[in-house]
DNA sequence: TATTCTATTGAGAAAGAGAATCAACTAATG
DNA sequence: CATTAGTTGATTCTCTTTCTCAATAGAATA
């Protein structure tokens, strides 16, 4: 059995080693999400449907479900939405969240990563992903309150 | 202007500053909140329920998010749901969380947390909370499947 | 305490994401 | 090219969360 290389040479194997088809759709599918990062089922829905109006939502759905099953795309919650990573794209990042203006910050740290790495081994396991996020003020008026927001801080900080 | 020293005059003064109301319904909604470590909006529908029947959930809802805005709850997302953390359990942990079996292993790690203290500080900012979130797999058939779920890990691990 | 003003409540409707259903369709196989 | 079984798309359904609005109830004031 030749050594698949490519996206879609993955996906085809793992088509046929579950008795699955390879649709229009599918390949559709695969070829845009592999031009992104990442994308959400309604994001890739809307791009799709520019040259194919009649592709349905649960399909769409069910493929990106299908990419994930593949090992192609991984499915991250962010906040309330759903969105599914291209694996392929291996820029990793982190995330600083500003609690004040809601705006991401995005970060590296090799140490963090390396002490994630031990963690995962104690316990018998091997990372697959992970999803580190810091929610934070950057100033805080004298009484407590965020600056831009007028949220009350002083429970968080310790100062009740 | 006394110092409040618990949770319900926390409330309260929050309530004054923005002109809202302390009702039966929110000291209720506090006092339950007080004894978990975190509930999700239904959980907390259904106990109170219990003893007040006529309770709404618009309701449970909107305080939950009220308690957020005085600092002594949080909303946290996980996977696909949401839940309110009560600040006041300062117990924190991270979580470990098999991909296989979606089994949640809770731990803590020192050094990474000062490490987020590091990141957060060099980007002028105050941690607040943070997340993090391991995903891994404990056990690898030959062919690069997951034992329990089938799942083909062979892209993810760089296996091609 | 009664009055008045305004915030709050609860029930139900509505919105949004996602999954389930099913008849019509189509890829793969011989 | 006929058969078979998986797939699609339109729609419905479910679940969570928010919205709406008339009735209600805090809080301030007289």
């Amino acid at each position: 059995m030749a050594k698949p290389t490519k996206e879609l040479d993955i996906l085809k194997q793992h088509l046929a080693k579950h008795n699955l088809k390879l649709t229009r759709q599918r390949e559709n599918i695969l070829t845009t999400f592999l031009k992104m990062e990442h994308v959400t089922a309604e994001q890739m829905y809307r791009l799709l449907a520019k040259k194919d109006p009649h592709i349905g939502l649960a399909t769409v759905y069910r493929t990106l479900k299908l990419l994930c099953e593949t090992g192609l795309a991984q499915e991250q919650h962010f906040g309330t939405q759903t969105q599914f990573d291209n694996v392929a794209h291996k820029g990793h990042h982190d995330h600083l969240i500003c609690s004040t203006c809601d705006k991401i910050i995005e970060f590296e740290n090799c140490q963090i990563e390396e002490l994630q790495e031990e963690v995962a081994r104690k316990n018998g396991f091997t990372i697959r992903t992970h999803k580190l996020e810091l929610y934070g003020n950057p100033v805080l008026l004298p009484n407590g309150e965020c600056k831009n927001c007028g949220r009350d801080l002083n429970v968080q900080l310790g100062r009740r």
